[in-house]
This record gives structure tokens, sequence and C-alpha cells, in this order.
DNA sequence: CATGAATGAGGTTTCATTCAT
DNA sequence: TATGAATGAAACCTCATTCAT
């Protein structure tokens, strides 16, 4: 209660992603998050500079988390096939996206941050795909996988992601959705592979 | 539908679409729709009741036409194998996309709206998603696709298509994005499909 | 009630003159200024760009018109003897004073308004001096007065006004002011001036 | 006026008038106080009770002082000619203006206090006044002046060196400036007193 | 005594909405 | 129908003050 807390600002980010992720933007009142972290508004203004700022760090921080957590997982598996390599990265992005069900809300939403000016963020984004890509591409020179377009391809797949981790029926377990998106990744839908052009 | 003056109606539409993609709604005055619409503030409350419902009807209407032009040309082709038919809706999507690159960037930036309550706009989303997912299960009965779960792929087909417009290279062309997704998901990108599990 | 109104413009100045006038600056409250003014708050900044924009304003305008009486009286007096010419210059600083009591409370208090930045008005309380300071320099040059520094005395002028007004006693007139200090600033008080150093 | 701290109390009056020189009452932040005294700003309240304290404790002190060596010089001078009284006080002023080229800027700016509500403080001015007044009474009564008011007059005096301490040029001597004013008040600009009515 | 993190009342400012013209 | 001046509720944010350490 009197150093400035990493857990006191830990517990902000958390009550704001609760709050954010279950209104836009500007429906959300800071007084309602001081209040949900049973806090003083001006306590907020003591870790974040604004009400953007609160938001933008909560996104940015929530990535760099995920970016994280992928990159340590594709160093550890480096050496095995590049389709579990795939499955890993789905499996972490699904995972995330049920660990953190705000973030996928919010990516996106953001908008223009005077501070830190959107850049820094949309390059963490960069990073995600950039992390995609690459194993692809890693796929691609060892002949495992054939892909025209890697640096799209890396899009698609977080979108998938978050398509089916924001719409999808309520109840979809996290071993579902792994298993079907990387199915659509890895073989398609398409049953005999001959009739396709 | 009938309005006093429907061109009217379209122009102040068209240019809130403009302004609510720039930046997020609380950062958009109506203030600026009308002075960009070149019409008094006054106007815009003789056409939309809330700033709410013009966002709303900004959203729903767009989704509307897509799914109408999907709707049609699914109709003209249900006769035409399912893997041409999988190929009009990623073109239809992607090339909604670059017709109105707005909506992406609306689409579940809303969030809660009083009046009609989200319900209304939330209901289209489903529309397309049904009409993907009938055309895959339509598919699977034919034995043309192969799909365990088609009300996933129908969420992932948009989402692929909404990240590449969203983050994609800025100068990629509406063939190329098409093509590659249509690849992704009916082959897959795996090489050798006896390698997979 | 419909085009932005000249009058109510005016209104609010005066409204705000007065509460000015009374308490210092962050005393003030804008919520106050529209109630004394029957105004709604925000109509305030269609007018005004901030509080201290309004107040800046205020100084200033009351400033020029000051300095418009008098350079108006000046020209009309211009051939008669420099003594009448100080007479008028006290004259109208001190009727300046009597019809506009606040001004003098707020000269000087001002600060830094980001806006105009001082400077503007800085620049009106120099056209001040510089106008009483020729006045001086004339009356040098045609013999009738002998001043070492009339650049200071063009300062002390209003200084002394200003004390006057603000300390003196409550029940002065007007032309008991102007006399005495013209009497100050013409002989000064020393009974023989024999006896000067 | 035994604080616990005799020395770090005037390091905060110091400091305060530093920044309440540079800007308005509402624009100093006793945060930026604390600051710049290298203190914390909770020690500011255990030497005073409130910024406004603060505040009013700053100009009265100031203003005590300069009475104080008023009335010793005064009275060190009291067999002495009245206009030599009259010299001295004009350079006190002067001298002191110089030594706390902030209080001038203080004068006035305040406004009520709530607590010791301003009483104390204007009590303080009145006694300046009333020192020079009698001062001039005095020259009068020796037969050395000739005033019709010296009440007014007493005003005058601070005044003229206000304004010229204030928005004089930045490089005036001490000694000019005290000559000058002397001059003026002594036997005025006008070069042939026969003239003047 | 000294500190500075915490607080929350209260101020300025914004902007959706109204309504007289 | 069209307008834009007027409104005032409501939101962000500041900062004097407190108090646990």
């Amino acid at each position: 209660m009197q150093r400035p807390d990493e857990q006191k600002r830990q517990l902000i980010i958390d009550t704001a992603g609760r709050l954010f992720a279950a209104q836009p933007f500007h429906k959300v009142r800071l007084e309602d998050v001081a209040a949900a972290a049973k806090l003083g508004k001006g306590t907020l203004y003591i870790y974040f500079e604004s009400k953007e700022d609160l938001y933008f760090t909560l996104i940015y921080e929530g990535f760099t988390k995920l970016v994280h957590q992928l990159r340590d997982q594709l160093e550890a598996d480096s050496e095995r096939p590049v389709i579990d390599q795939l499955v890993r990265i789905v499996a972490a992005l699904v995972a995330f996206g049920f660990q953190n069900p705000h973030l996928f809300e919010l990516v996106r939403t953001a908008g223009t941050v005077p501070g830190h000016t959107d850049a820094r963020w949309r390059e963490k984004g960069k990073e995600l795909q950039v992390l995609i890509e690459q194993t692809i591409r890693r796929g691609v020179s060892r002949d495992e996988l054939a892909d025209a377009h890697p640096e799209l391809t890396a899009l698609c797949i977080p979108g998938m992601v978050r398509s089916v981790m924001l719409f999808g029926p309520r109840d979809v377990d996290e071993q579902t959705v792994t298993q079907q998106i990387v199915s659509v990744l890895t073989r398609g839908i398409v049953k005999d592979h001959r009739e396709v052009r």
C-alpha cells in the first residue's frame, strides 16, 4: 500500500479487461473500473495515463504474453515435424483465447492511442504474424508444406481462431476447436483432392 | 425504406461508414458526420433515431446486402459442384471486403445497442454463417466434402477473409486473396496428405 | 436565439467579469457563470474555447476599449496644452476604473493563456504605455514638461490610478481621485520647490 | 514561529514564492512546490494547514518584512527633512521589489482566504499605507509638503513602484527607478509651475 | 518528523439530442 | 424538411488532502 505496486497494476488491468470485454470502450466508465477493483478513481491515474492508455496497455500486454508463449513453444519444438508445430500454434492461440476470452473481443477495436500511437501495438501483431509465417516457410523448405502465400496463411490462422472463439457455440471445448482448425488448415475440407483444380 | 429522401439517407450512411471505419465509435462525433455529409446536425435525426441507431443501421444494411448477394449467387449455382460454390462464397466475401472496406472494421466493434438491442444484427451474422454451413453440409452429403464440424468451418471462412483484409499487405489483389483462402480451405497446406495423422 | 449572437457574447463577458472580479479565477465555476447568465453550461463553449479563453477575452477586450477611448480623446485634444492632455489621460483612466471596477482587479492576474498566449495582451498594455509616453514626450519637446524618463512615468500613471481604485476609500468620487493624481503628477507634493535637490 | 525546523519552513515559503509568482494560484500544484523544494508532498502539511494557508503566509510574511524595514528606517530618520524620508520610503519599496520580485506579483492576486479570511493581510497593507500617509502628514504639518489628500498619495506611491517593477524595462537599475519616482512625487513633471491651474 | 500512494470531490469539457426558426 | 444554437447530463481527469509506513 505504499510503493507503486505491480500487483495493483495487474489488478487494474484484469478488472478493466473484464469490463472492456463486456461493453464497448465508450460505455465503460473509469469510475466503474475503479469500483470493481475496489480502488479510488485517482489510483488508476497513478498507474495509467488515461483511459486509452489503460485500454491500450491491456491489449498490448495480453498480446505480448501470447507471442511470448508461442515463441517459447516453437523453440522447444523446433526439431519436430512442422505439422506438429502448426498444431502447437493453433493450440496455443485457442488456449490463449480460452484463458483470455476478453482479448479477442478487444483486438482491433482499438483505434488511435495518442501516446504510444498505435505503432507499438501493430508491431506486436506483426510479430505474431511473422512467427507463424516463418514456421510455414520452414515447412515449405523442408518439403513438408506447400503454400503459395505463407504471409497470407499466417493471417488466416488467427482469423479462424478469433471467429470461432467469438461466434462459435458457447459450449465447444478447446480440443474440438483446435482439431477442427488444424484439420481445415492441413488437409482442407475437400474429400478427394484429385478433384481440386 | 421509403424515406423523405432516400438519396440523402444513403449519403448519411456512406459518410458515417467512412468515419466509423476510421475511428472507434466514441471518437466519431455526429457533428463531424453531418459536416462531412454537408448536412445540418439535426438532419441526421430526421433519418435516424440516434447515434447508435445510425451505427447499427449502417452495419446491418451492409451485412444484409452481403447476405443477399451471397444467397443469390448460391441459388444460381445450386446445381454446380459444391467446391465451385465455396469459391463463390469466398470470392463474394472478398469482393464485399474490397467494396466496403469499412464494414469489416465495424463488425463486432459494436456492442450493446439499447434500442433494437444487438439482436437484429447478430441475427444477420447468423444468417451468413448458416448460409455457408448449409453449403458445406450439402457438399458433405454429396460426398464432395469431408468436414467433422461444418458449423465451425462456416465461422472460419469469414474469419480468414477478415484477417487478410484488415492486416494483409495493402497491395494484394482480390484474386490472389480469394485463391489463397480457397486453397487453404479446400486442400490445406500439407504437401503429402498421407503424412497427416 | 438562432444565429451566434453578439449580444449573448457580451452577456457572457459581462457576467463573467462580475464573477471573476468577486473571486479569484480558480474559485469561479463556469457553472456559476452560466447560471448567472441564465444560459446552459455548453453555451459558453460556443462563444469561448475554454475558461481561460473567456477570462483572457474579458480582460483583453476591456483593455482594448480603454486604449481606444484614450486614443480618441488624445487625438481630439492634440492642439491643446499637453497638461490638459495629461488631465484627460488620468480622467479617462479613472473614469474607466469607475465604469469597469472589475478590470483593475483582473489586470495582471492573468497568467499564461495557451491560445492567444499572453503576447497579444501584453501588447495591449504596451499600447497604453506608449500612448502616455508619447504624450509626455510631446510635452517635453514643446517645453511644457520636464521628465528624464517618460517611459517610466508612463507606467507610474496607471499604477497610481490602479492603487487608488483598488485600495482607496470606498466613497471617493471620480473627480477627487483625478484631481489628486493630476496634482501629484504635475506639481508633486513638495511645497517649496527651491528646496528640492 | 518556533516550528520543528524553521529552515525547512523558509525553504518552502521561498520555493512557493517562486512558483506562485510565475503562475497563477490555480496552476501551481502543491506537488510541484514539494518537488521544487525537494520535499515530500506531505511535509508541506506539517508546516502549513493548506494551500491557501501557504499562499497567505507567503504574502503576509513578505509584507510584514517590508513594513518592518520601512518603519525602522523612518524611525531612524525621524529628525531629518520629510523629503528625505520620502526618498527613503520609495527607495525601500523599490529595494524590496528588487529583492522580492515575486511579491509584487502576488499582492492582490489573492482573493478570499477561507481560514484567516483576508483580514490579516489587508491589515498589513493598511499598515504600509498608514506609515506613508503619516509621513506625508508630518511633512504637511511641518510645512514641507503640500498635499490635499495624503491618504490617496500614500496609495499612489506603492502603485507607482509596482507598475514600474512589473512592466518597466528589464534592465532599469534600482537607483534610476527610485530617482524617477521621487522626482515625479516631489516636483511633478510640469516644467513651469506658474502654468499649473 | 517525513513521505508519497491513495483517495474522491468537484471542475472543466464534450457531445448527443432537442427545438425554435 | 432542414438547420445549428442551445442545452445539460455525464465523463474524464486533477489535485488538495490524508494516512499508513
